[in-house]
DNA sequence: CACTATAATTATAAATTCAAAATTCAGTTT
DNA sequence: AAACTGAATTTTGAATTTATAATTATAGTG
């Protein structure tokens, strides 16, 4: 029943922070289908909690926008329209495009030569041709350092629930065989222009990357 | 069928938003200062309130950056060194940069001249000196607006986050008697872009005026 | 038979209560 | 006198209870 205390958890996270987690899960894998009410007292139950901490979280998701509050009608995961899909994805464009060009100003040797390891990963994965499922973790871990050696912890954040947002649509995970290609291409030429510490080249090429990132999900 | 339907200016907001929004401005205007610790019990018999909305505000304040959740320890007003701003800064700048090329490209007439008016008014108060309350408050009606005809909903409410943790930070305030001549003129090049419905234009120009607003905070 | 009003049910919102963790402070020991 | 131990106090975290709003169902009337 109880949680077992793992020697990682050094430092432990709030219950609300855990169900937030767990809520984000469901509904990213359609256990919660968007536009979906969410019944607080079943999932109470279900999680073995009370109603407090669930609200809590329901909160924090509010925030991010994957669930919708209507007042005295409870939570709803929150439904992505295609306009709202578009948006999204033009703002994950500017900022990735923004954080790609300070990556080639600011990045170190070494943290350029690691990008470079990640994208030969994904490289391989992209001969494999099953193995999309491992192309689209590598892609994301790319993406997350990227944004991690830009160094801004504000524009990290907003990225990462932009990322949540986008998974709420079905069609961002249908990145086909076909599209798997491109994809590999579009990212060889930001990784070009980062070598090359070419700032406006790296933010055009990221900036065409996640654009037609869009167009194979729209 | 025609049953009264409450007008949506009407709409009754939760509890916890108002606590929120209460706690906003007290952060705001430095009644709670940054690294302070927030005491649960002393918020909650001022707001005459228990402790259940007030934390789920909380909880809401911390997801926008606002506050600090601390496990086991309770809530503190965030803290925004030098690093942070410029960073929100940066961001602000990509944004808005955006969001001007944006509607440089897709606003209607009317809404230019929606702009242009707000301008002007923006005009008159920075001739009378005194009035760099209103120029302020002007200011930021024109930035909002500007995002609003841009009519993409996550980058509003994401720079409106960004505009809360800057307002953490003292310097923001300080726009000074010289800056509003510095400031108005850089909104008159934004202006001036917009109406000639350069895209290019408004975003280098808006760029600007969000870059030199740092300058001046730091 | 339809429509309205009202009662019953259900679910959310908020307050209160309970439990557990952290801090403080006093007392003892070295 | 300094440091450690442990109890008391304070404060957070979570559960439970209470109140209120909304929906559904039912009964009554035109």
């Amino acid at each position: 029943m109880n949680a077992p205390i793992l020697p990682q958890n050094l430092k432990q996270r709030a219950l609300y922070e855990e169900v937030a987690e767990l809520l984000r899960q469901c509904i990213f894998n359609r256990n919660l289908e968007p536009g979906s009410w969410i019944d607080e007292l079943k999932i109470a139950e279900e999680y073995g909690i009370s109603r407090t901490p669930l609200r809590e979280a329901l909160k924090v998701l509010a925030t991010e926008g994957l669930v919708t509050m209507k007042v005295r009608r409870g939570a709803y995961v929150t439904e992505v329209n295609d306009k709202d899909l578009r948006d999204v994805f033009h703002l994950m464009a500017v900022l990735e495009a923004d954080a790609a060009g300070t990556v080639a100003k600011i990045a170190t040797n070494a943290q350029l030569l690691e990008l470079e390891a990640l994208h030969q990963e994904l490289e391989k994965a992209a001969k494999n041709r099953r193995d999309y499922i491992k192309f689209f973790t590598l892609n994301e871990a790319f993406h997350v350092r990227l944004l991690q050696i830009a160094d801004n912890k504000w524009a990290g954040q907003m990225v990462a629930d932009l990322r949540k947002v986008m998974k709420l649509n079905r069609a961002q995970s249908l990145l086909k065989e076909g599209r798997i290609d491109e994809s590999l291409a579009e990212h060889t030429a930001v990784m070009a222009a980062l070598k090359r510490r070419d700032a406006k080249g790296a933010r055009a090429a990221m900036h065409a990357h996640i654009k037609s990132g869009l167009e194979a999900a729209s």
